[in-house]
This record gives C-alpha cells, sequence and structure tokens, in this order.
DNA sequence: CTAGACTGCGAACGACGTTCGCAACGCAGC
DNA sequence: GCTGCGTTGCGAACGTCGTTCGCAGTCTAG
C-alpha cells in the first residue's frame, strides 16, 4: 500500500514510522505488558512484537532480560507514593500511614513483589521513600541504626505479605474493588491482614526502642 | 560396542541396578542438587542425569516442574523445627526461639524461601508448626483470630527478610532491599536484622494485643 | 503362552534468552 | 560528490529448558 514512488523512503519492510526504539520504549512496553497479563507473559519476544521490531533489536539497548526487569522495577521505584505526616497525627500513625500507602501501590502491580524479590537490587529509585522512611522513623525517637533496621523490618514485612497474598500473576484485573464481599470464605480482605501486622511491628519498634515508655 | 550377538541381554544401556526410580528417589536427588548447587541448577536433565535415567522417564512419577518443587518444599516442611519452651520463659520469649530456630533452618536452605514464595502456599506439611505457632502465641494472650493473624505476619516477616537477605541463585553480594543506597555502615548478620525486627513485631503483637499492659 | 498394564526412554517439539553476521543508515573528512 | 566508519535494525540460528510422543522392553494375571 502507498506505493510511494518518490524516492523518498525505501525504508525496509513495514517500519511505518516508529519512535527510535529506546530504552524508554522498551521499558514503557514491558511494563505494559506485565500490569496487564502478568509477568509470566513478559518474554522479549513479546516485547518485539509489541513493538514491532525483531526481537534481536532489543539488545541494542538492553544487555539482557535481567536488566530489563531492572529498569522495569527502578521504573516504578520512582513513583513509589511518599506519604507526608498530617500534622498532629502521632509519629507511629505518619508511618503507618507511609507503608500502607506502599502497600497499595506495590498491591496495584502484582508483578512487582515477585520481580523485586528474585531480582535483588532495588537501586536509585527508592532513594526518596528510604529518606522518607528513615526520617519518619528518626521522628519517633529511633536511633540512626534503629531506623535503618525498622526501615528494613517493614520494607521486609511488606515483601512478605505481597509475595504469599495474591497467588500469582495473572492479569487479573484487580480493579474489581471492595464491592460485594463475599459471604465468608474470604478470610481476610488482604489488606487488612497487612495493615493487622504493620501496626504491631510498628508499636513494638516503640515498646523496644525508645519513643515510648 | 559390546557388540552382543547373542539377544540374550538387549538390556537398554547401562541401568547397572538402581533403585525402582520413585518419588522419593527423585525428590531427594533434587533436593541435593539445591542444597549444593543452588535452585539455579535444578533441572529436571539435571535430576534424570543424576539418577542415571532418561528425563522423559521422570514424568512417569510427577506430573511437571511445579510439582516436583511441591513435593520438594513439602519434604523440608516436614522437618521444621519445633521449639518447646523452655519452663519459666515468658511467652515471648518462647515465640521468638521457635522462629529463629526456622528462620536458622530455612536459611540453611536458601532455596526454600524463592520456591515456596512462587510456588505458593505449603500444605499438609507445615501442620505441626502452624499448630504450634498458633499454640504459643494463643498462650501468650492472643484470641484465636490474632494467633492467625500474628503467625502469618511472622511468617511474613521471616519470608521477606530471607529472600532479600542472601542474593544467591547467582551470587552477586548486593545490597539487599531498598536499604542497599546507604554506602557505609555495616551490613549487619543477617540473621541478626531478622532477630531484631522478629523481637519487635512479639513485642507489638503483645502491645496492642492481649498480654501486656 | 498370551493380553494388558506399567515403566523406561530416545527423539522430537515449542518457547525461551541470547549471539552472529549482514544490510541499511548517519555523518565526518576528503 | 564518494568514501569510510560507527551505529542501529534484524533474520536466522544456537543452546537450554519443560514437556510430549510413541515404541520397546518387563511384569503379572489368567
Amino acid at each position: 500500500m502507498t506505493p510511494d514512488k518518490t524516492k523518498a523512503r525505501p525504508v525496509p519492510a513495514a517500519p511505518a514510522q516508529r519512535p527510535p526504539l529506546s530504552r524508554a520504549a522498551i521499558t514503557a512496553t514491558a511494563r505494559n505488558i506485565a500490569d496487564t497479563e502478568g509477568i509470566g507473559e513478559l518474554t522479549l519476544r513479546r516485547v518485539a512484537a509489541e513493538l514491532g521490531t525483531g526481537q534481536a533489536s532489543l539488545y541494542r539497548h538492553i544487555a539482557h532480560r535481567a536488566e530489563l526487569l531492572g529498569l522495569l522495577t527502578e521504573d516504578l521505584a520512582v513513583s513509589f507514593p511518599i506519604v507526608e505526616p498530617a500534622p498532629g497525627d502521632p509519629p507511629t500513625e505518619a508511618i503507618a500511614a507511609q507503608w500502607l500507602a506502599v502497600y497499595d501501590f506495590m498491591a496495584a502491580h502484582h508483578w512487582a513483589a515477585k520481580v523485586i524479590a528474585e531480582g535483588k537490587q532495588l537501586a536509585a529509585g527508592t532513594r526518596p521513600l528510604l529518606e522518607h522512611g528513615l526520617a519518619l522513623l528518626r521522628a519517633a525517637g529511633l536511633s540512626e541504626a534503629d531506623a535503618l533496621r525498622g526501615y528494613r523490618a517493614l520494607w521486609h514485612l511488606l515483601l512478605g505479605h505481597l509475595l504469599n497474598e495474591h497467588p500469582f500473576g495473572h492479569g487479573d484485573p484487580d480493579a474489581g474493588g471492595p464491592g460485594g464481599s463475599s459471604p465468608d470464605s474470604t478470610p481476610e480482605p488482604a489488606g487488612a491482614e497487612f495493615e493487622w501486622a504493620l501496626r504491631r511491628l510498628i508499636a513494638g519498634m516503640g515498646r523496644m526502642g525508645a519513643w515510648h515508655r
């Protein structure tokens, strides 16, 4: 179609014109697949197909699949929510609010916990969360060292819950929401279970730490 | 080789005589590989080779790889340590001792946390641990419902720590989690970090729960 | 001695991540 | 202009994985 006789574009085959295929484009496409179809469907072939390129082309921009996963989590991490403490709230409440927000955010991307857990390093993207999380703990009276321990404890608790909570990667649009609660079969709303544990951990850090008593 | 003209023994190849290849044998071999070489080396071909059989033979005894992983965790779970509380110990101490033992046990099998996390819930094998864990929490004054919540919280905390603590699979001893951004400070003995968090969580369950204050 | 079930397994299939080598460009300097 | 070079896209292939197929032997009941 469109037999462009003018010498203009003897372009390869069916490239249409696509954006020049960058790291960002690859990452975005990958994230899209992971979000909508589950991490299990995220293959390099799939990404390439989605972008309309050959799979080998991806390797001009990423070294290997693991790097793509790294970019993915990094990309997600930069939009981790930061919850400023409401004035008048006790520090424990600020901490709880912050981590509940992170939980909700991660739960909305079912693949995140799995990828992070096995991919290991979360790097630069979590810097703001780290900074803010530490500040909240410090403001609650924890020492520098304990704040770091506390941060990691909260993070681990979060990760553990996310990994065991929802079965695994199929892009089930969780948009279902809190509408109709099942009669009684559901043991607990999942998020509630984390909140329960979260609040106990926070309370415990206070009890044995510094701010309370 | 061995041009056996007489029809006597057209026996396959090198069967020597091996034990008849059972579920248990396969599981044991698989576990051995996972323990010594890491979960990354655990392939069906590898298991078959180790057993001296063809890979296709394995499918006479297991349905698919996932089932083997299930057997593996099940096999591990039955030997989860159960720590009877020392007389005179406060209930919180009994709980801590129990879970520290489980942590050490799981940490000795680096693959366990990963497999459990992605394999989903473990089943029958954890029954004794569940029973005992609940009993300890109940003995500490938690309600039935809270004991279950507490058990799961402890389990999730444990899982989160194990997954982020030691990298294995492809050993890049990079920092775990988003806490790694801190360049200075000591990495801490790993088990100690869990213990810190564990004791806070236990304390917190008491504080907001029932037994203390 | 025969029929049927069960077990082992060589060979292949399809999907994956990754590598190779070539074609097509963009843009210096001549 | 033409030439040479670095970069980008990509078809084809390789090696490995989980899994399936179909046959060849062995065991056991009748």
